[in-house]
DNA sequence: ATGCATGAGAA
DNA sequence: TCTCATGCATA
């Protein structure tokens, strides 16, 4: 990859930025996926009960991945890693409150059967054929066990806290986070849910903060800086997210404010900087990432594109076929959803 | 830049 | 249990 680090320390000051918090707004996303209609294919060795989309959903598959491409390497199934690393993500010293969280509202939407891209296949590795309904064994063999240790990170959220915006949307959340208050912020009428603005803002960002020098883990960190009600530290993923468009409409449309803010205040900073010629001079366990490999992608993928939303039942029934843990796969599917309906050129395009 | 994961809150 | 916002770990 690359590697940016263009470190440098800068010291923010508290701005005062006005927060106004974007109400979400239906994201309106068209997500249109092809399924192919294709029936025959079966030898099921439990056959019987199978059959339904499971089934089809490998027919699919099979003649889904056509001719794709696939990565060479296999990797084993999970890797822990323990290190130590002295993470001061951004634990701000004292305040151990900070913990509002971000929530935006979400409006949701009609799915519409999935769309996912196009993956990587080769060969055709037929899925064998799982019994919907039933679920063997009681427990797909792997089950949940234990994923061993998952520990549990410091959560720091950022908040964001949106407040109404009526229509016939459901939902609004806050978080009570104990601390009472419940930020009665302005009540926002803000922003324009116009993803035209979002993009050109986003991509602007990306430019303006390359030209102060930053990364995007900078950003992150030097949110806190910013007092912002309600507003800590982000991640350099979800920095990168908001500059690529790969988050949800209401995610972005509530990013927004902030980042301009923290925008602004750097170019302030960098001026007065600039205006004087002197100053400067110049342990813990790690989560453990699953690799799903390839075929077992592939699979998940073809499933994915009949049922985006198996149930528990099925879920099981495709984990121990997979050989995967049944949380491993209920968390893919949770994650390919979420993918479907990012922002980017989706709908509104 | 992204894949897999966690957690709070809403169903 | 799902959705959503987010993050760690990794390619």
């Amino acid at each position: 990859m690359m590697s940016m680090n263009s470190k440098q320390p800068f010291s923010m000051h508290p701005i005062l930025h006005e927060p106004k918090y974007t109400p979400l707004h239906s994201s309106s996303e068209a997500i249109r996926r092809a399924c192919l209609p294709t029936p025959s294919l079966q030898g099921n060795i439990f056959a019987g009960f199978d059959e339904t989309l499971l089934q089809r959903a490998e027919a699919l598959a099979a003649v889904d991945i056509v001719a794709q491409k696939s990565h060479p390497f296999k990797p084993d199934a999970t890797y822990h890693t323990m290190t130590t690393m002295t993470s001061m993500t951004c634990t701000p010293t004292s305040s151990s409150a900070h913990l509002h969280h971000p929530s935006v509202l979400s409006s949701h939407h009609h799915h519409h059967p999935a769309h996912h891209q196009p993956s990587q296949g080769l060969e055709g590795d037929l899925l064998d054929h799982l019994t919907p309904g039933i679920s063997l064994g009681g427990m797909a063999g792997s089950d949940v066990c234990s994923s061993a240790s998952h520990t549990a990170h410091a959560a720091h959220m950022s908040a964001i806290n949106h407040m109404q915006h009526h229509h016939h949307s459901q939902s609004m959340n806050m978080h009570p986070h104990g601390l009472g208050s419940h930020s009665s912020l302005g009540t926002g009428l803000d922003s324009e849910p116009d993803p035209r603005e979002l993009e050109s803002f986003a991509e602007r960002f990306k430019q303006r903060r390359i030209k102060l020098g930053v990364t995007q883990a900078d950003v992150g960190a030097a949110l806190a800086n910013l007092k912002i009600p309600g507003v800590g530290c982000l991640s350099q993923s979800t920095i990168c997210r908001f500059e690529s468009l790969t988050l949800s409409h209401n995610n972005m449309v509530a990013l927004k404010p902030i980042l301009e803010a923290w925008l602004e205040e750097a170019e302030r900073a960098q001026r007065e900087k600039m205006a004087k010629p002197e100053i400067f001079n110049g342990g813990d366990k790690k989560r453990k990432r699953t690799s799903i490999a390839a075929p077992e992608k592939r699979s998940l993928e073809a499933y994915f594109a009949v049922q985006p939303r198996p149930s528990s039942e099925k879920i099981a029934a495709i984990a121990e076929k997979l050989d995967l843990k049944k949380n491993v796969v209920r968390v893919w599917f949770c994650n390919q959803r979420q993918k479907q309906k990012r922002m980017k050129f989706s709908a509104t395009h």
